[in-house]
DNA sequence: CTTGCAACAGACCAGTCGGTTTGTTATTGT
DNA sequence: ACAATAACAAACCGACTGGTCTGTTGCAAG
């Protein structure tokens, strides 16, 4: 990797992370710029400005590390099995980050969508796209489930409900709550088979 | 009501609406001045600073708000029903609604939970209170439920749930994912019944 | 040896932010 | 009539914001 596309990374994680911690609005250019050790000079250069800034982020870090996570739960044999799993693994790595920040994905929708339409649009692909994901996995095994089910439905509950859980636990801070609503949706989601 | 009061009634109501629109953060003081048009001495007589404004809107205004939509559907004869025709309206009212910003608890838990212990406490505080509301009445019906339900588990996974459905119409900005998660949420909900 | 460009460094800018201070007006108790 | 206070108005402040501009390296081709 040239140096050029390596203080580019650099940029994009550390931007990243402040993002994910504080927010884009109240994301300090400055801020990246000290963690980088570089100069603006050397982040306008890689960016045109920071909304610009925000959307690498968007598509290069948080897309990749959403997808990676759910992608490997949804190809198992058992795609219910596997969602249960990888939430119930979800709680369990909850206790060892020590910030609950939330999903980098859905503070950006809460906090962008409204705001911006760059934004806006590129968190629609990305719910679009999970939902995808999930009706195709549920449609592999429609077999072993219920007949009135309506898969696209169920994705788009079982979405929301986990990012309801997800914003529970950041108030709470701690992973009771988040466990619980895991719980029940597992419960749910078990209760699809037929 | 006095003449000061009711300035300060005026700050409170367009203050509510702009961190509504633009979350706490990004609201500017100033906005609020010229919306309301008064000076910055005016604000500053009435709260200490922006914090303790934000506080003031929180407690006064949307609480009382946020309370006053859940009460009347858990007071229903019959809550589970209540609670879905409380859902269903709620599809319902947001065609009307012009602006999508989701609402207004959400998105001051998704944004200042992390930053601020004040709004954080004041947030939980408000989900215990309403996660009691729902429990007590579901209690209030126990015999026509299933046996087997956690009452606070269940408690949280709806309102979990409705957040999550909320977010997602914020950003798809129609009414149809919300609408979809919805009606997922009432099965899930009258299926609590024995 | 030098020309040219990629890859920055860092001073600088206008604008905005929350907050303070001083000044003014209207009302009210004495 | 007068002093005191409530209820503001508005100028002002330092800190900080995203963004621009000019300058300076290091390397690579000719």
């Amino acid at each position: 990797m040239s140096d050029a596309e390596q203080t580019r990374q650099k940029i994009l994680s550390v931007a990243a992370d402040e993002i994910h911690q504080h927010g884009f609005q109240a994301t300090s250019l400055s801020t990246i710029l000290n963690r980088c050790g570089i100069s603006k000079g050397a982040l306008y250069y890689h960016f045109t400005n920071k909304l610009e800034l925000g959307y690498a982020v968007f598509e290069e870090n948080y897309v990749p590390i959403f997808l990676g996570t759910w992608q490997p739960a949804l190809d198992q044999d058992d795609p219910i099995e596997g969602l249960c799993e990888f939430f119930i693994s979800m709680c369990n790595a909850m206790v060892c980050s020590e910030a609950v920040c939330g999903c980098p994905l859905n503070n950006l929708c809460e906090e962008m969508a409204n705001v911006d339409e760059g934004f806006r649009l590129r968190i629609l692909s990305m719910q679009a796209k999970l939902n995808t994901l999930i009706v195709e996995s549920l449609v592999r095994v429609k077999s072993e489930l219920r007949a009135d089910l309506i898969f696209s439905q169920v994705a788009y509950f079982i979405v929301a409900t986990f990012h309801g859980a997800t914003s529970l636990s950041k108030s709470s801070r701690n992973k009771e709550l988040f466990q619980q609503v895991i719980v029940e949706l597992c419960l749910y989601i078990r209760a699809l088979k037929r």
